[in-house]
Order: C-alpha cells, then sequence, then structure tokens
RNA sequence: UGGGGGAUCGUCUAAGGGUAGGACGUCAGAUUCUGGUUCUGACUGUGAGGGUUCGAAUCCUUCUCCCCCAGCCA
C-alpha cells in the first residue's frame, strides 16, 4: 500500500516502516500534528512537525493531520488557532485540508463516557480536588477509594446527564475512569476524564459546559481520525497505558499506536510555554515575535529561514534521550542556509571617519561589486566611492598587535571593491583623546579589477561613502540567557536571574551602502565581514531602515584576539 | 526507598555479536579582494565491575548516575 522510507533514520522510522512492512494499521501511515491553542509554537513544535509532517510524507499514501487540542477553553483561543496555522504553512508544512478540533468531537467522546459508565468502567465522583488529591496515595503508597466509586451505574448515568445539563458548579463533580487505585502508576488510580467548566470555549461557544481531560479525549480523537502512529514526548510514556487503556474499554475500531520521544531543549534558551509566556509578560521581551525567542516567529522576524530550521531539526535527529542541543548547531543551518542565497552589502555599524587625502575633492567612482561570491548568477551591482569614507571603528587600531591585519598608522588596507589605502595621520579630540577621523592615501593603480591590482594586502575592509550612505539602525542580538542551561535550579537561581543584559544591543548610527534604499521588509543580506541581517518587518517605514542580525559570520579574528 | 524511561566523542546522533561512523564544535594547515566561504588533516567516545564468546557498545549479571510521574494542565 505504502512504500517504505528508503532506510530509517531514526527508531521511529524503523518502527513506522516495520509496521508498514507487515502490514499492522492496515500498513496506512497516518501522523498528527496535536497543539494545544494557547500560545505560539516554538522550534520545539518544529522538530515535532519535521517528525510528523516529514515521516507521513515519506510514504506515498502517508498523511499527517493538524488537530487542534482545543479541550480546555479556560486558557484556549482563536487567536492561538490562527496564528498556529500561519506558523506551520511557514515552516513549510501542509496538512492537505485535514484539519480537526478535538472539540469537533465532544458529542462523540460524550457518548464514549456513556459508554464507560454503562460497563461500569467510570463514574461521577463528588469529591472535591482536594480530596480526589488526598485519596490519590502517593509514590510510594496506593490510594484510597472514592466512597462513589460504588455508586450505581443508573445514578451514574444520570448525574452525568445532569453535569451535562449544567445543574451543577464547577468542581461540584467529575467523572472518573474506575481502574485501579492501587496501581504503581499513579496515572491509573482512576483519573479524572471530565471536569465542569462553565466558560464559553472558542469554539463550541456554551454549547458545552463539562469537558474532557487529555487523557480521554487524546485517544479517542487518534481513533476518530484513524491515526495510525500517535508521536508524543517522553512525559507521556507513563500516560500510554491509560492511552491504551481507554482505546481498550471503548472498544474502537482504530488503535493507535503512541510512541514517545524526547523533546528539544536548546541550550541559553529555555523552551517551555510557561517560561516564554512569562517572559513575554513580565517585559523582559517585546513580544511573542521578539527576534530573541526560539519562537517561530521570533526566528522568523530574526531572520531564520524555515528551510535552515527544517534542516536543524532532520540534522539533530529523533531520539529517547534526554538532550540539550547547542546553538552552535542551529548557528550552522542558518548560516550554510544563507551563504548561498543572501545577497552582500556593505555596512558600517560603527562608523569612523576615513578622508583619502589625495583623492580628488568632487571625485565619485561607481565602483562595481559582487552580490554573492557563492552565486555569479546573482550578478553585481555598483557602490559609490569618493573621498571621505566610513570604516568600522574596529578596524582600525592606534597600536596594533602584529597580528592585526586592518588599518593602523602606516599600515595599509584594501577596501574591498576599491583601493589600497594607507592609513597616514590621526586626528583625536584634544580634550577627550578620542579619535575623529583617521587620513589616508590610496594608490589609484589599485582599483578593483585592474590588471595591475594583484598587489597583496593583508587585510580588506568594508566601507561606505559617506555623502552616499544610508543612515540605519542596526539591533545585534545575542544570547537572552548566561547560563547554558537557563533551566537547572541547583544553584537557586531562578531563570529569570540569569538573563543576557546584553541580550540585544541597538546601533542607531549605523550606514548602509545605497543599494539598500528600497530593501523590502524581511529581505535577508550578508553584511560584508559582519554577518547576516534581515530587514526588520515590524519597525522598519519607508525612510527608516531597521535590521536585525540573524546571526554574525564565524569570527576567526575574535579567536585569535582573545588569546593575545 | 513505587512506577516508567534513559546512559556512545565537548554537543547531537548512528552502529543491535565482527574495523565504533556522521554532523556540529575545536585545533592545525591551504585557498581567498569577506580573518566569511571552500578544501585538507587532526581531535576526543561506548557510565562502572563481573560474566558468556575466537570476538561484546550490542547478550547475561551486579551496581552507579540522570530524567519523568502524586493537575479537575497538555
Amino acid at each position: 500500500m505504502s512504500t517504505p522510507a528508503a532506510s530509517p533514520r531514526d527508531f521511529i522510522r524503523t518502527t513506522v516502516a516495520e509496521d508498514v512492512q507487515s502490514g499492522r494499521h492496515g500498513s496506512c501511515v497516518v501522523t498528527r500534528f496535536p497543539p494545544e491553542p494557547n500560545g505560539h509554537l516554538h522550534i520545539g513544535h518544529a522538530k515535532s512537525m519535521c517528525l510528523n509532517f516529514g515521516l507521513a510524507g515519506e510514504y506515498a499514501t502517508g498523511q499527517c493531520h493538524l488537530r487542534f487540542d482545543d479541550t480546555n477553553p479556560c486558557k484556549e483561543a482563536l487567536e492561538y488557532v490562527e496564528s498556529i496555522q500561519e506558523d506551520i504553512r511557514w515552516l513549510g508544512f501542509d496538512w492537505n485540508g485535514q484539519l480537526f478540533f478535538a472539540s469537533d468531537n465532544f458529542e462523540q467522546l460524550y457518548q464514549y463516557a456513556v459508554f464507560l459508565i454503562k460497563k461500569d468502567k467510570a463514574y461521577v465522583d463528588s469529591l472535591s480536588a482536594e480530596e480526589i488529591k488526598a485519596h490519590r496515595g502517593t509514590l510510594t503508597h496506593p490510594g484510597i477509594e472514592s466512597p462513589d466509586r460504588t455508586r450505581s451505574i443508573d445514578d451514574n448515568l444520570e448525574l452525568f446527564a445532569r453535569m451535562r445539563a449544567g445543574e451543577f458548579d464547577d468542581g461540584q463533580y467529575v467523572l472518573r475512569a474506575k481502574i485501579d487505585m492501587g496501581s504503581p502508576n499513579i496515572n491509573m488510580r482512576d483519573p479524572t476524564l471530565y471536569r465542569i467548566r462553565h466558560v464559553t470555549h472558542h469554539r463550541t461557544g456554551q454549547q458545552w459546559c463539562l469537558y474532557p481531560t487529555y487523557d480521554f479525549a487524546h485517544p479517542l480523537s487518534d481513533s476518530i481520525e484513524g491515526i495510525t502512529h500517535s508521536l508524543c514526548t517522553l512525559e507521556f510514556e507513563d500516560h500510554r497505558p491509560l492511552y491504551n487503556w481507554v482505546l481498550k474499554e471503548c472498544d474502537v475500531a482504530c488503535h493507535s499506536q503512541q510512541i514517545e520521544f524526547a523533546r528539544l531543549n536548546l541550550n541559553y534558551t529555555v523552551m517551555s510555554k510557561r517560561k516564554l509566556s512569562a517572559l513575554v509578560t513580565a517585559g523582559h521581551v517585546t513580544g511573542w515575535d521578539d527576534p530573541r525567542l526560539p519562537t517561530l516567529k521570533g526566528l522568523r522576524r530574526r531572520g531564520y529561514t524555515s528551510a535552515s530550521i527544517r534542516t536543524f531539526c532532520e540534522r539533530i535527529g529523533v531520539a529517547k534521550r534526554d538532550s540539550i542541543v547547542e546553538m552552535a548547531q542551529l548557528e550552522h543551518a542558518i548560516r550554510e542556509d544563507l551563504n548561498l542565497q543572501a545577497p552582500r552589502a556593505m555596512a558600517v555599524l560603527r562608523p569612523l571617519r576615513v578622508i583619502i587625502d589625495n583623492y580628488p575633492d568632487d571625485q565619485v567612482e561607481e565602483l562595481e561589486a559582487v552580490n554573492n561570491p557563492e552565486d555569479p548568477r546573482m550578478g553585481s551591482r555598483k557602490i559609490p566611492f569618493s573621498k571621505v569614507l566610513y570604516i568600522e571603528q574596529e578596524d582600525f587600531r592606534e597600536q596594533p598587535h602584529k597580528k592585526f591585519f586592518r588599518l593602523a598608522p602606516g599600515q595599509e588596507v584594501r577596501l574591498r571593491y576599491a583601493y589600497i589605502i594607507q592609513c597616514v595621520n590621526v586626528i583625536k579630540d584634544s580634550e577627550t583623546g578620542n579619535i575623529i577621523e583617521v587620513h589616508c592615501t590610496y594608490d589609484p593603480s589599485t582599483r578593483s579589477g585592474q590588471s595591475q591590482s594583484t598587489r597583496k594586502v593583508k587585510g580588506t575592509l568594508h566601507w561606505v561613502s559617506t555623502a552616499h550612505a544610508l543612515e540605519a539602525t542596526i539591533r545585534l542580538y545575542d544570547s537572552l540567557f548566561l547560563k547554558a542551561n537557563p533551566n537547572e535550579d541547583s544553584d537557586g537561581t531562578d531563570y529569570l536571574e540569569c538573563l543576557n543584559p546584553q541580550s540585544l544591543v541597538t546601533l542607531s548610527d549605523s550606514r548602509v551602502e545605497p543599494s539598500l534604499a528600497y530593501a523590502l521588509p524581511g529581505a535577508r543580506f550578508q553584511f560584508e565581514r559582519q554577518g547576516y541581517f534581515c530587514v526588520d518587518s515590524v519597525d522598519t517605514l519607508p525612510n527608516k531602515l531597521v535590521f536585525n542580525r540573524t546571526v554574525p559570520l564565524r569570527d576567526t579574528w575574535a579567536k585569535i584576539e582573545k588569546t593575545l
């Protein structure tokens, strides 16, 4: 029916391939991505999507559903439903119209509950939340049964109907599975199946006042949709007996198979919705789309391509071991992608004035610059060169180390796509001692592209012409946290206490080459010798360019400098 | 000290009785009008002890460490 994947890359794909081979689940592969619409998606969800959509896509008849797990109206909202779909599409996945909501099955779920009551496998309990907790026992001691556990089937049926009819207050009754209060697995100690919530649901409105729990709704939703492989994270491992219990006792036709894998952790950031939400709410970041966040919206605004995120997810693999992936892995993926795609441009982040003493005062030359050395098809552009330029402040040192291959008194460098210049003088502020400008002379015979221009110099600098450059705001992003694992609380420090105060550095006096004047929001560039940047899609105005640094270029010099 | 999982280079991840491989990273070279890219080379690993075997990361055994679970969250 389906064609097995060429060669399984992980234990889940191996299992699925075996199932297809053996005819299990009718040799079908149907997965699902089941977000709860109570927050925005992050790169951890991307891993799950790459697995679920990716795996289904490896089989001719494979299918991956999008299912909103909207069983708790207290925290969920329509806004998230729309935003999540947008993020999934952006990441490059398509549910082919297979859009489901757990709430669409509320009636059917209710009937399953009635079925369980009739089988004496579920009962209505009047115990309060605190009492249930007290009856549950502990990790090492069994629980004790609720007095209501022996209520008659008819009474349970009537009470459950009245719960639905809205006759009771929140918390007055719950429906519980009748399993085993002595089970060593706490999830099997008569778990709650339904609770009363007199709140408006974002899809079903006032239609219901009792809602199924995850443990009841999830397996049945999987079964109703015909999901063959229900992939979830490790913390649900000990819910699997309950998952199977529900499907077995409900006597369903399709018994989905739950398989667990380790969730994604990235160092120097946090991944839990709770923590992400707290960062947003407390104002430590500007919103869910803050470029410092590992949310899909944040990464997109930061300049990450969806392809790079997918590549990253494929490379980190899928396994059961708890792990923390290094951010360098993600950064490698985006550099690799952008190196091939992003047009180059010159931008001076922290400008230092350079005057070419022997260059004619009013002369302007249009110099040719290639748009991407990795891809000749991207062509070239003209860049204006004149007597007064800006270079990067850090590209000049008055007293350079011998390995500093940049501009210094008496030293020569090439200006990219232009001439070799030599520093002849340094002008300083008489009071502060700060360097105001640097004077140089140029060698007219060294113009780029000319036959005599083969002369070698140690360094090449990027630059812009002061008269032609555009002003721009440039935001340099760094990791949000100073600690590799902000989650570990061993020394008592809360994750909010290791926030990186330098996670955002805004440069408001940067200059970029004039060709960037009409750069569109979201457009990505490599600023030569600096890194990859994108035009901010929120704060950029027609005459006010704002760039976000996606990731810096690898910086060998910075490493050398550290060891000096 | 109940139950459920897990332990392989610094980090992810393969190999399931037969040479421990890949990616990221790091280091060293080469190339380079980006200290980028690219290329070459090197680097470091089977949690510990016993056992079975010609041969063990893999099988058996004892131990150690780590993660998850006591929501009417998912």
